[in-house]
RNA sequence: GGGCGGCUAGCUCAGUGGGAGAGCGCUUGCUUCACACGCAAGAGGUCAUUGGUUCAAACCCAAUGCCGCCCA
């Protein structure tokens, strides 16, 4: 065995045997306990970043233990169109060519999609298999593959033969540069420093009113003028009329309870057709609504010479004229928060537009229903609630987009005018016999076929083995930025068209941010390539730092140090490996782990540690606690089986003494099998090279030793001697002796804790010990030559006395004798005694 | 404007009412025949601030400050 471990040269050797072997496909006809899990599918829009493989890894650690817990396992990965993400990717690629999508055409537009699909996708897959994501690849999915198209035209025309589906002019949220609506929830907020301007707006009969406004281009598209009808200022100008400066229109005056009397001037310019709130005031006084912009962003204003400038143009022009005219009261700088499209960045312009919607009120109410049945559990809990409140104030949703790029509307008009909506192109229609059909253009919200995931991968609509093994899946596990856009939507999705919550457990793990405590970003140079990460640190000291820290209480700054901490941890299990095989004999038994013969207090200690371990790690997963996991897996390994365990029995193994060779293999074995889910290449390839007919780690059973080895008594035991064997050290270090030798007079301890001593603080044990030697004992305490380490025993002692105090000062007080707990009195005790004792053995040894 | 989370060692983070922890870094000593990706011994903390509850608070409650996120 080499000296160090290269994780490179094991990782894909041990990835292609394990898949060569068919450990990754699923058996939906197996009789074991089902475990399925749907991998949330990534963007198809280039490389899988540092979120990506932290996800993988908790997913995997998962799937992973579970099938050594006895389950058949689904683990089914895929990846997602993300329509407007993906369109803007390959817009951005035409661009740089000098062309746009609408010099290719639709047809040549979605030849080079599909070539970009191939080429991501396969980069995507590489990725996970290098991160040892045990994927069952026979049943990738895709959500432009054909299978899931058809999913999708399912799912809508169910919806729209409902009648939850319809086509309605609404208020949207408009992404000029996209030229397509986008979701609530694909806005990115940014705070803008712009102009608050004050115009007049003459009222008929005389008089004025002066209203407020960061966007003078909108009130071209001004249809009234709103006022709170308890402002005593405007209460005489309700049911008046203003007229619109620059275009002459007639603008009602209106009393409308939700215009704020604190901002700007308490009187409020209304423009149903771009902004909501204004839409909701024109919907409550019947005003008119004007659309006052082009779908690219520009104005719309037949006949006035604004028409086709930009906003900003428009703007600046606008306010020249008012000025000119003497209507521009005066100007004010302000502060506010702008709409951002969050895949282009270009400035939302809210306006009305013909939508495909959804209606949600049904779906909404069962998963409320649901929710409170606790048929999802939350981890964390608390997160629970982002999701009811957002469910909530839940409307329908807008699932139509105006892109190029996803799945298209099935609904179809004939040349006669009439509607057919059906999973397959129509022949003919069914209410005049017209045979020529055009396609709605609109296409999915990329939400709306993710929203299916759980259910379309395993073959929905079909009824098919996989959609009756493994629905509804255990787990889903996600960042919280998609909790509202993703999660509410499979959970409303499943249990509409499958009538039960598409996952028992719903796990949000923690952000990985740079170094600087902000979101990692590439843009700045401050994001984090996973894969170098695997080059320089292998994957299972990735996976290991990526699940030790998902569970966090709080996002987690990247510390590179920590992952290099686990390559170390893995250097380490190779090198206690290579100690044990280094033995000389044939292995023990065929069957490691038979354990007869345990005489050796180091053997039943370390067994019971072990057991230990094995109770911690499993409760670890079970409770989504992974740190909890690895930390008591780490401290097993290198804490208590190299710093103790192995130390204690080099010569044993050197000797070839078969009970300390049994009791290494065994705990090496089950160490292997607990770390495996965490770190499985390093266990695959160690657990291999342990002696005995070995199959794969992967499908060994997970190790259930509860109580077999528990023995208190032994630990207690080698609790003396390791608190002996480190006063010893301690003492010998501040006294400035050598590391090793000396002479040592044990009394009042077994034998075999003395010999275990010995051994391990490698001093000469004496039962008359001389004067002057470099180290010595009495009566089970260690005392040394004059002047050795007095200023370590004063510091000591120091710091035992005031414990005491603290200690007694509690005992001391009535108040908690009579209040506290019995066994918290009797804990105390036992410590003040326990410190007594050792300042009593501070003061008893020769200085 | 509403909500959520965080503030613990130099750094990154654990720690849900009764003795302040880990990894890395730092100091000192070790080429001990598994490992210098190592071994051993150490130093280092008013647990953000203030008040409250309790026999007892890093932990529960309230307020404040700062950082981050979500929603409107």
């Amino acid at each position: 065995m080499p000296k160090a471990f290269d994780p490179q040269a094991i990782e894909a050797g041990w990835y292609a045997r394990w898949e060569a072997d068919g450990l990754f496909v699923a058996d939906a006809g197996s009789d074991k306990p089902k475990f399925a899990m749907c991998f949330p599918p990534p963007n198809i829009t280039g490389e899988l970043h540092l979120g990506h493989a932290l996800q993988s890894a908790i997913y995997d650690l998962l799937a992973r233990y579970k099938r050594m817990a006895g389950f058949e396992v689904l683990f089914l990965p895929g990846y997602d169109h993300a329509a407007i993400a993906t369109q803007n990717v390959i817009e951005k690629q035409l661009a740089r060519e000098g062309k746009t999508k609408e010099d290719l055409g639709r047809e040549k537009f979605d030849e080079r999609v599909n070539e970009w699909y191939a080429q991501v996708g396969a980069t995507i897959i590489n990725q996970l298999r290098l991160l040892g994501a045990s994927m069952d690849w026979t049943r990738l999915r895709f959500t432009m593959d054909s299978r899931y198209y058809r999913s999708v035209m399912t799912a809508f025309v169910a919806f729209y033969d409902e009648g939850w589906i319809y086509r309605a002019p609404r208020i949207v949220n408009w992404c000029p540069h996209d030229r397509s609506a986008i979701s609530d929830l694909e806005i990115e907020w940014q705070e803008h420093r712009d102009t608050l301007y004050f115009i007049k707006y003459p009222v008929e009969g005389g008089g004025e009113v002066t209203i407020a406004t960061v966007r003078p281009e909108t009130m071209l598209a001004d249809t009234g003028v709103a006022v709170n009808p308890a402002d005593a200022r405007f209460k005489a100008l309700i049911g008046k009329t203003a007229v619109l400066p620059l275009v002459g229109r007639k603008l009602p005056i209106v009393g409308d309870d939700s215009v704020e009397m604190d901002f700007g001037t308490g009187a409020l310019k209304v423009t149903p057709g771009h902004d909501p709130l204004d839409y909701e005031i024109g919907m409550r006084h019947g005003l008119d609504i004007v659309n006052g912009m082009h779908p690219d962003g520009s104005m719309n204003v037949p006949d006035l010479p604004y028409d086709g400038m930009t906003a900003l143009e428009a703007r600046e022009r606008i306010v020249a004229d008012l000025k000119e005219l003497g209507l521009l009261v005066k100007e004010e700088p302000y502060v506010h928060e702008v709409g951002h499209c969050d895949r282009c960045h270009a400035v939302i312009e809210p306006l009305i537009s013909e939508q495909w919607w959804l209606r949600m009120r049904e779906m909404r109410d069962d998963a409320l229903a649901a929710s409170a049945a606790g048929d999802v559990r939350w981890h964390p809990e608390r997160y629970e609630r982002t999701y009811l409140d957002w469910m909530r104030g839940l409307h329908d949703w807008n699932i139509g987009r105006q892109l190029w790029l996803g799945h298209r509307v099935p609904v179809y008009y004939c040349a006669n005018g009439h509607t057919v909506v059906s999973v397959d192109a129509p022949t003919e229609c069914p209410e005049c016999d017209s045979t020529e059909f055009k396609q709605d253009p609109d296409v999915l919200d990329t939400w709306f076929s993710s929203a299916l995931w759980p259910f379309a991968t395993l073959g929905w609509p079909d009824d098919t083995d996989d959609l009756r093994a493994f629905y509804p899946t255990d787990v889903n596990c996600t960042g919280r930025d998609i909790i509202n856009l993703w999660i509410s939507r499979m959970i409303m999705t499943g249990l509409h068209f499958m009538g039960e919550v598409p996952f028992r457990d719903e796990v949000i793990h923690a952000v990985v941010q740079a170094a600087d405590g902000r979101r990692m970003s590439k843009s700045l140079g401050t994001g984090v390539d996973p894969r170098d990460l695997l080059s320089k640190y292998g994957a299972d000291a990735f996976r290991a730092w990526a699940t030790s820290v998902a569970m966090s209480t709080q996002d987690v700054r990247f510390d590179e140090t920590r992952v290099e901490g686990y390559r170390r941890f893995a250097n380490k299990l190779w090198n206690a490996t290579r100690l044990v095989l280094r033995t000389p004999g044939l292995p023990p038994s065929d069957t490691p782990g038979t354990l007869e013969a345990r005489e050796h207090l180091e053997d039943r200690w370390i067994l019971s540690r072990l057991s230990a371990a094995n109770r911690d790690i499993t409760e670890g997963i079970e409770n989504f606690k992974f740190q909890e996991s690895i930390n008591a897996a780490y401290g097993f390994a290198w804490n208590e089986l190299c710093d103790w365990y192995l130390e204690a029995v080099k010569e044993r193994l050197r000797e070839g003494d078969s009970a300390a060779q049994d009791v290494a293999y065994f705990c090496l074995d089950n160490l292997f099998r607990m770390l495996h889910p965490f770190m499985p290449f390093v266990t695959e390839e160690l657990w291999s090279r342990l002696p005995g007919g070995r199959d794969y780690v992967m499908r060994a059973a997970w190790p259930n030793l509860h109580d077999r080895y528990v023995d208190p008594e032994s630990e207690q035991e080698f609790g003396t001697v390791i608190a002996i064997v480190e006063e010893v050290r301690g003492h010998r270090q501040a006294a400035g002796a050598p590391p090793r030798g000396g002479q040592l007079q044990l009394e009042g301890v077994s034998d075999k804790i003395a010999r275990l001593v010995a051994r391990l603080a490698v001093v000469e044990l004496v039962d008359d010990l001389q004067k002057g030697t470099p180290l010595a004992a009495a009566a089970g305490r260690v005392t040394f030559p004059a002047g050795a380490g007095d200023a370590r025993r004063d510091r000591e002692r120091k710091k035992l006395e005031d414990d005491l105090a603290k200690v007694e000062a509690k005992l001391d007080n009535s108040e908690f004798r009579d209040k506290a707990p019995a066994e918290v009195v009797a804990g105390l005790e036992d410590r003040a005694a326990a410190i007594r004792e050792s300042l009593d053995r501070l003061k008893g040894q020769d200085s």
